[in-house]
This record gives C-alpha cells, sequence and structure tokens, in this order.
DNA sequence: TTTCATTTGTGAAATAGTTGACAAAGAATG
DNA sequence: CATTCTTTGTCAACTATTTCACAAATGAAA
C-alpha cells in the first residue's frame, strides 16, 4: 500500500470536511457516521469513506469516525500546525479584508509581512503588522524568507510583481488579481481567487434560471 | 440538435475564456485558432473544440475563431448584457472590498444597495451608493426586488438571514461567509466563496511539496 | 484552378471521479 | 455468550469529463 497520489477533487474538499468536524466538535458531538455526515454536509456516504480512506481508514465499524480525532488527521495532512511565511502585496481594501478576516495561524500560515507601493499607507497598521514600503520587499525576502505571496494587487502589476518575487524565493502564490500568472517552474504553486469569474457564474446560473422557468 | 445540458466544469471555464479573450482584443488580435488559444490558457486544443461546441460551432475549419465575434457570444450566453439586481449585506472591510473592486455592470449584475448593521456606517458611500441601516432592508427587498444578495458577514448571522432574505424574494447567494448554506429550496443558487478553504488548500500543497522534495 | 496546409466539429476511446454493493468488524442487546 | 444491528473499507459498476483521431471545410499558395 504505497503512496498514492492525492486527486484535486479530494484535496478540495478537505478543508471543507475539517470546517464541518470543527462545528460539530463545537456542537459536542464525539461521533459521527459518513451517512450522518454526509447528510449535514450534502455527500454521498460513500463518498466520504472513500475520501478518508485515501489516507488510510480511520474509521471504526460499526461506530463511524470519532469527531475530535478525525478532525486532528485532517488538519495533520492539511498542516494546520505549521508555519509557512507569507506577505501580502496590496494593502486596498481587498487586503486589508484579507489580512484582517483570514486566520492565517489556523491554516499552517503565518502572515510575516504587508506591503504597499502608496507612500500614504506605509507606516498604518493592518492585522498587527505595519504595511511596508515596496522598496523594503527584496530585504525583507532575504532575511525573513517567506514562501508565500498574497496578490492583492491591479492586473497590470500582478505579472512583473510575480517574477520578481520568484526570484526573491516566493513558491507559492495566492492570486486576487484578476490576471492568471504565467508561471512557467511547475514548483511554484497558484491558487487563483477571480472573483469576477465567481460573480459571472452565479450571474449565468441566475440568467439561465430565469429563462428555464 | 436539442438544448443538452451545460455541464458544470464547462460553465466554470466560461468566464475565464471570455476574461482571455478580452486580453486578446485588447492586443488587436482578431483572429485565434483553438491550439494557440489553449496554449496560452494551459488547456487542451480539443476541450477547448468540445466545450465551444456546446452551444453550437462558431469557430471556422481552416481559420479558427474570430476573437470579437467569439467574445461577444460567450458574453451573451453569460449574461454579460442583463441587470440582475443585487444587493450586498456586511459592509465591512470585505464587503466593501467586493463592492468597490468588482464591476458588476460588466458581469450582467447591477448592485442597487448596501446594508450594514451598524449605525455608524450607515450613511456613508461605498461604491457609489449609501450604506444603508438592516431596518430597511425588507422595505427594500419589497420595493426594488432584487434577485442576488451578497453576504460578507460573520458566520453566525449568516444562516439566518439567508432564511429571512428568501423569503423577501433573493433567488440566488454570493457567500462569502464561513458557512455552508442549508438551502432547501432547489430553485435557490449558492456561490459559495471560501477563502479560508483557498487558504488551506494552497498551504497543504506548500506542505506537501515541501515534505515531497 | 489545383494543391497543400490548417483547423474545426465530432464521434469514439481513454481517463477520472462518484456511487453502489457487500463482506467483515465491531457495538449493542438480551 | 450468542444474536442482531450498524457501519466501515473496498472493489466493481457506473457516470462524467477529457483527450484522441480524423473527415470535412476553408484559406493560402502556386
Amino acid at each position: 500500500m504505497g503512496k498514492q497520489v492525492i486527486s484535486t477533487p479530494v484535496i478540495r474538499r478537505l478543508p471543507r470536511y475539517y470546517r464541518f468536524l470543527g462545528e460539530l466538535e463545537r456542537e459536542k458531538i464525539e461521533r459521527i457516521s459518513s451517512r450522518e455526515l454526509a447528510q449535514r454536509m450534502g455527500l454521498s456516504a460513500s463518498q466520504i469513506r472513500q475520501d478518508f480512506n485515501c489516507f488510510g481508514g480511520f474509521g471504526q465499524q460499526g461506530y463511524g469516525y470519532h469527531v475530535r480525532e478525525l478532525r486532528e488527521i485532517i488538519g495533520e495532512i492539511l498542516g494546520v500546525h505549521e508555519h509557512t511565511g507569507v506577505i501580502l502585496i496590496g494593502a486596498g481594501n481587498l487586503g486589508k479584508a484579507v489580512a484582517a478576516h483570514l486566520d492565517f495561524q489556523k491554516r499552517g500560515c503565518e502572515l510575516i509581512g504587508i506591503f504597499d507601493d502608496n507612500p500614504l499607507l506605509a507606516g498604518t497598521a493592518t492585522a498587527n503588522l505595519t504595511i511596508m514600503p515596496m522598496e523594503t520587499l527584496e530585504s525583507f525576502c532575504r532575511q525573513r524568507k517567506p514562501q508565500v505571496a498574497v496578490l492583492c494587487i491591479p492586473k497590470d502589476a500582478a505579472q512583473q510583481l510575480a517574477d520578481k518575487l520568484i526570484s526573491l524565493g516566493i513558491a507559492g502564490f495566492w492570486n486576487f488579481s484578476h490576471f492568471d500568472l504565467r508561471i512557467t517552474n511547475p514548483d511554484v504553486i497558484v491558487e487563483n481567487v477571480h472573483l469576477g469569474d465567481s460573480l459571472m457564474t452565479l450571474a449565468y446560473c441566475m440568467h439561465r434560471r430565469n429563462n428555464e422557468k
């Protein structure tokens, strides 16, 4: 039973499992069957069993899954106890929202720097961090060696900045710019958040819904 | 050749096609083959042809696709010229960012109201709209009949508010709250944006990458 | 006009992902 | 302790999605 490759759909479901198990824990529920969990999450029971089985069975026949234990294991798989260094570029509304709203620490990351090229912002604080001017980016990266960059910048600036960041050792991007980064290095990981695309998909579904009925 | 059902993966690719075609147009490129477009987008040529063919072939053999025409058609499919009424609830950092950053009009939507229960915010302006107090939500909905609600609120408030909004005629949600809405009505469309899940997926990929090498 | 190169549209094959079914294991009950 | 019920892990069937392959159509060149 060697290390099989985990498929993308499974990986994308893991954070959701983790979230739902957290809720169950808060509700003081100690055990849950795949059937019950499936009902709550709107999945099929066999999919859940199949998913968990990718990492080795951690349920118990006739009993189900132990909520806290299962959550712990999935958290471990997701690496929630890691401390991947993250910097955020662009402290506009969106950048601030991301920095303030999201608990990076609970997700295996540590936000260690925020940068903006607007000199008026430099020095002001967001999420317990002082916004730094772009000129300091290079020396900061050499010193602190962050691995991930969050891009909350206009699309015109994105590609150039991404290239520079890669040369400074960044190996992962969380990209909010309305632009698909062109990264040649296959070791660099890009997670795109195209809010515009998401809205358009919703708009399409509404549109179709209205025309069908 | 009746109306076949379009699969979700295809639909999710449409906004991306639309975006890339827009870029080609800005670059004054008039025609493009599926092969070239595939290369740019990191897809396979046959996938692109297959996708476009869901809506009827609009390419020309030996020539390729006419960029402007193709973009126009995809825009039409996506309904970019519609005016679906949208309200946004929760004018915190994230709500403001979404309201200000995204051009709703270019995506078939019209942002017609922003609401927040913080009385200090009421009256201030974002995205050319005055933030309104939650008390006015009900009468506003009865009058203006928005179809979509953007939820930029804490997860504890989400479910209750969603239920209320459905009773007020909302038929689609763009949900930014860290919570999976439980909607029984199958006619109501939910588009979740779970930023936390997205970050965790990226963190997982970084984590795995580091351990593999 | 004829030939050659290109490129779509499309059905079939291949791959990926989900669901179904059931043996085996353990929990609960009497 | 034996029996019954529950539920997992897992393999197989099924469904969805992507890729392949090629005929037919068109453009470009000679």
